[in-house]
DNA sequence: TATTGTTGCGCAAACGTTTGTGCAAATATA
DNA sequence: TATATTTGCACAAACGTTTGCGCAACAATA
């Protein structure tokens, strides 16, 4: 383990004239060639590595971004996390990673763990609308920017699908195909990110003069098995929808795969599209349509915002990554 | 930013006291009870919270896993992070997540970053045979342990599925419905992992007396459009196979999708089983019938083998996790 | 009243860097 | 030869902790 010191002492050096060499700040401090040579040569031998501790602890840097996630395991948030390391990395940032599980009382946890590790900014997937455990955060003044979920009132910038018109023109697509009696399966409503979502469906219908009705409205978790409940009671009700708008890939996957044991056939009986693409969904029978959400573009975004709040400046506190929907072959037109 | 520093000068104490306060080691060093109560209350009141930086560097001890993967969008990958982070959690370690892309150099830079950041251990899926990368980590007697993919001649520990034997079976349910004719879609053929799943088609074959075709053999590359290619090599040949075993799950995906452009229908035309289990294999139609891995098994060894080396003990130099058949509906039995 | 023991805490070094300042020695100018 | 300038580097503080040691002040014992 060489360090500055020792490396300074085997040279007969002062570690401040290493440090300097080493930063190519030889000039600045006028540094003879020959100072300069010498240490770069027993640099290279013995492998010197600087002690990055020593170094954020002294600049009060750490070039590390903390990112948690609910569940690194669901395909959106992996690629996610995906491209936020990648656009870090290219500024030489690194990831501290945490997850959250979905847990209010992880989530403040590990949100204290990031800032004993004075990570320089904080991309977060928020539990839920209570963002008290961020307080610390942005008493700390460090830069912190939600993505997906966010809560608008606290003005924490955020940087998200634009869910509303992703779900709105989801419905348009239903409605265009001739359905009235469109389900919603949905998450946790005290959600903005849901409201925001609900919202655009009841755009849709409105804009289209069609008649909400609530009781089509049903969830309350992103899970696989609410998205199995749902789909239990909707096809209980003595009129069953003809479309049923899925909030997320997981009650996508719920709602595949109780219908498949229901019986129900999808587009024949129910027509179907799922709020987030998955790579897979093309190969199910029958290909299934869905809101594309651009994951790369929101981490991207994200990592910037929160690169742009490090360097000082105030980024915008919303973005909104439009989103494209991909139509295959699950929603059965009504129309002749 | 409150420090210990000053928080003892508030209270007209030395940092040290604060210190051993806030650790608990007050009656062992006889620290007044009434000392003990300032300190605390006023801890409590601005919010103190150490800085792990500057206990790092005292400690020589970070409490941070460096964890490389090769792409975290991978199911499989992503599964293991979850269950990597989720136990190093419970010991108190945090995760440094740096992605290596399936490039070399970048495997290098990364693996360098994490020696500087001073990781007290690293978990790695390597990107080749070529661990040369790791010569430093291993020079620096910072515990590491491979994942997924390994090389076992440099005796650095690993933890992996039991590669061989669940080819074995894979193939050997192949057999017992009758199949004879049976290909093999691999990766990089220069990776040990991936001899071992050849290794263990092959052991399949022997103890059944089936010949072995070599050209049954095909791919290099773990990858869907390496899958597409090697379908269509193979369903030119003019004695194409009956079924076939894809080594990982984007070869599986890239021979889903060929299959259903050329029309080769999954049972009918082609048994399929692929190595790797996704959720949504059960919703395919057919449904697709996989080899498990294991990734939470796989994840928690190799958290608690590098825990384990943390600590100063020797582990595991070698641990094969049980794979699963998961018996679905893509492999048609030739047996009237 | 002197001696020993206990209580309660401060001091300072150390971890590995970075950086402002200062000061000799070497060189240039007068 | 004396002064001014430049060159080349060392020193020390600082970042925020932890920890071994030491030293007062006070209490207990003889």
């Amino acid at each position: 383990m060489s360090t500055l010191k020792e490396i300074a002492k085997d040279l007969n050096l002062s570690p401040g004239t290493v440090s300097r060499i080493l930063n190519g700040k030889a000039k600045q401090y006028r540094i003879s060639d020959k100072a300069v040579a010498t240490v770069m040569a027993h640099v290279k031998k013995v492998g010197y590595a600087p002690n990055l501790l020593a170094q954020s602890l002294q600049a009060s840097k750490t070039f590390t971004l903390g990112l948690m996630l609910p569940d690194i395991d669901n395909p959106f948030f992996s690629a996610l996390a995906k491209h936020i390391q990648l656009c870090a990395a290219e500024s030489n940032y690194s990831i501290l990673f945490v997850g959250s599980q979905e847990n209010a009382e992880r989530e403040k946890e590990q949100v204290m763990k990031m800032i004993g590790r004075k990570v320089d900014g904080i991309i977060a997937v928020p539990v839920s609308q209570d963002t008290s455990h961020f307080d610390q955060v942005l008493a700390k003044n460090i830069p912190l920017v939600f993505v997906d979920r966010y809560s608008s009132k606290d003005a924490i910038p955020f940087v998200s699908s634009d869910n509303r018109l992703g779900c709105r023109i989801a419905v348009e697509e239903f409605i265009t195909n001739g359905h009235t009696h469109i389900a919603l399966v949905s998450g946790d409503s005290t959600s903005e990110l849901v409201q925001e979502r609900i919202a655009g469906y009841k755009e849709a219908h409105i804009q289209s003069r069609i008649d909400i009705v609530e009781s089509l409205i049903v969830g309350q978790e992103f899970s696989i098995e609410a998205g199995r409940k749902a789909l239990r009671t909707l096809m209980a009700f003595k009129k069953p929808p003809t479309a049923l708008l899925a909030m997320n890939n997981l009650i996508g996957l719920g709602v595949l795969l109780e219908a498949r044991e229901l019986g129900v056939d999808i587009p024949t009986n129910l027509s179907l599209i799922v709020f987030d693409d998955l790579p897979y969904f093309s190969l199910l029978d029958p290909p299934v349509s869905a809101v594309f959400q651009n994951a790369e573009a929101i981490g991207k975004q994200a990592v910037q915002n929160l690169l742009e709040s490090i360097a000082g400046d105030t980024p915008k506190v919303k973005t909104l990554i439009p989103t494209r929907l991909i139509r295959r072959k699950s929603v059965k037109t009504l129309i002749k």
